[in-house]
DNA sequence: ATGAAAGCGCTAACAG
DNA sequence: CTGTTAGCGCTTTCAT
């Protein structure tokens, strides 16, 4: 059947460059003592056949597995939330650039709250899968993580909430974009805010609701500054739904940070149905920047999650604790602000 | 280091069960004749043992590889385009789900038109991938198709142009969608029209574009309906450019269908610049529905481009010539469409 | 600094 | 219907 992997072997290599397999073993991965004129010249041999050694074989005899296992709802659960694929296909781009770069390989594990960890874990390990990424959400099923602890697995967490102490994690400094979009609502003139959305005990719920009640807090007029704070799931019907009922009050905000673009997207929804014009009678901000943001009409100012970035972060942390090279380690990433055109002064009727 | 896989071999299930590993392994794959006591009792074993075949071992014996790579661009290149990841997601979560009913693993493929498909092959190959998805756009890469017929590897092109004969094939009737929505805008009334969006040679504009011409060319009135085809890249950006030239004419079509939903986004943005209300003094279809269409206001009529469904299917294809059942086949799915508030009658001032 | 031998877990090919 | 033998391509361990 064609071209099979092309076949070129260990042996081949060792034989063409009149040295034993064993040393071209040695040079492939770096180790043990080579004299170096016979390093150089194997190396040239390996190029010159194309060699490329076999995963299975190098798996099968005992080597440290060189794939990683990326942990994301199962897409049942995804196509339920409804929120797109934009953030899990980040996720793994970020962990392709440097599994590559590595020349490790990408085990997608679709996992859902029904999924007994223990059963899953060790199927996926049989699949010679040596660490794992836990990206938010899934860093919220607990059992996953006890059981990756209990047994000593790898593994780097991207967003998990506070409680857990962890040894490998990735987070990114989400507070800081909400205080900065909040305050300049403020500066804008704004005194009635609203925050939509938020789940209990996620990071992203917590970090980003801080970061709006701290900007009023810690402003001059803070006593004057009216706001609500309304969770609901990080969906766009949930953003309809909460807009709805905020924007047809008598006295609505004049500015709203959302927790996620997709809630932010509902509220523009409702907001278009109440006839209430962008951003001229309401200003609008969200999170995350994943393609949505731009294209609605106002374009959406929000702030970037940088997933692509925070996976390749958790990747590398799992690559350096698989080959031994660090074992703990936390990254904080920032998130910048995108100013787009859905926020405007106060508008005085 | 903790939980390694569960180190439970075959050989322990054969001892266990009292027969040879060779016995087991039959059970396993399904394959040859075994007395039915015998092959419950492995059976019972397999599970009291919690037995899983390691994956590595099983490739490594020649036996044909269980892994599909699938084909996508780079991710350079996709944010480039910046169209999003969604339909490149769906592919995987498609693809995902017929390999775990199959058990089979799925290995991602990043290229570029600037690989070398030969090499990359190669590469890929040695990851014990027996047989490869390759969907649009990257059935545009012509020397990859090319590679991949050369040397008789197996694989399915969900989408590829016309022009070339493959042997495993997905398509989607993308042109009776456009039909249909196009008679729909003239039913509404809309006598100038306009389609947004297509690349040459790609399947997706030619059927798109063809739906829409036909249903103008069937319509009793066709010799009065006035209507345009402009050629653009499937992002939001070519969307508002030719969406700002079209709307900004005296005379403006009362209705455009777009290639892409992101374009159609972006003709949306154009149209909100230009205080052309929507839907009433513009109708809009789009194409693709990837979470974009219902979070755009007004929420988009669209026809659905089943990518997960194509997905499965040319995996399904892949597995089944791997497995030596069937090495022909084309498979067409319908593309379902769905009103949303997009589309009104026209106006008439 | 290099090599030889053994074996990882599985299946193909051949018995019987 | 079942078992035996051999070997996939690599790395480990132990020699030299």
């Amino acid at each position: 059947m064609g071209l099979q992997h092309s076949k070129v072997t260990i042996n081949d290599v060792a034989e063409r460059a009149g040295v034993s397999a064993m040393t071209v073993s040695r040079v492939i991965r770096n180790k043990g003592n080579i004299a170096p004129e016979t390093r150089e010249n194997v190396k040239r041999i390996i190029e010159e056949l194309n060699y490329e050694p076999l995963s299975s074989a190098r798996n099968l005899s005992g080597a440290y597995s060189r794939t990683i296992g990326i942990v994301i709802p199962d897409s049942k659960v995804l196509r339920q939330l409804r929120h797109g694929y934009e953030y899990e296909y980040a996720l793994l781009v970020g962990s392709l650039n440097i599994c590559k770069k590595f020349d490790y390989a990408v085990n997608i594990v679709e996992m859902s709250l029904l999924d007994d960890p223990v059963i899953l874990v060790r199927k996926v390990l049989k699949r010679q899968v040596g660490g794992f990424i836990v990206a938010a959400p899934t860093t919220e099923y607990n059992n996953l993580i006890r059981t990756l602890r209990e047994h000593n697995i790898i593994f780097s967490a991207i967003s998990p909430n506070e409680s857990i102490d962890i040894d490998l994690m990735v987070l990114a400094d989400e507070k800081a974009a909400t205080f900065n979009i909040t305050q300049r609502m403020l500066e804008l003139g704004h005194r009635d805010l609203a925050f939509v959305g938020g789940l209990d005990d996620h990071r992203a719920t917590n970090q980003r609701q801080a970061g709006f009640v701290h900007a009023i807090q810690e402003h001059e007029d803070a006593a004057t500054i009216r706001y609500a704070v309304e969770n609901c799931d990080p969906v766009f019907e949930a953003g309809y739904e909460v807009g709805m009922r905020l924007l047809s009050k008598q006295r609505r905000p004049s500015a709203i940070q959302c927790l996620t673009d997709d809630i932010a997207a509902g509220v523009m929804s409702a907001a278009n149905q109440l006839n209430i014009r962008l951003p001229g009678e309401l200003s609008i901000a969200g999170f995350d920047n994943f393609g949505l943001a731009r294209k609605l009409s106002p374009a959406l100012t929000t702030a970037v999650l940088p997933a692509e970035e925070m996976a390749e972060a958790a990747t590398l942390q799992v690559i350096e604790a698989l080959e031994g090279r660090c074992l703990k380690s936390t990254r904080t990433l920032d998130c910048d602000v995108i100013t787009r055109e859905s926020m405007a002064p106060r508008y005085r009727a």
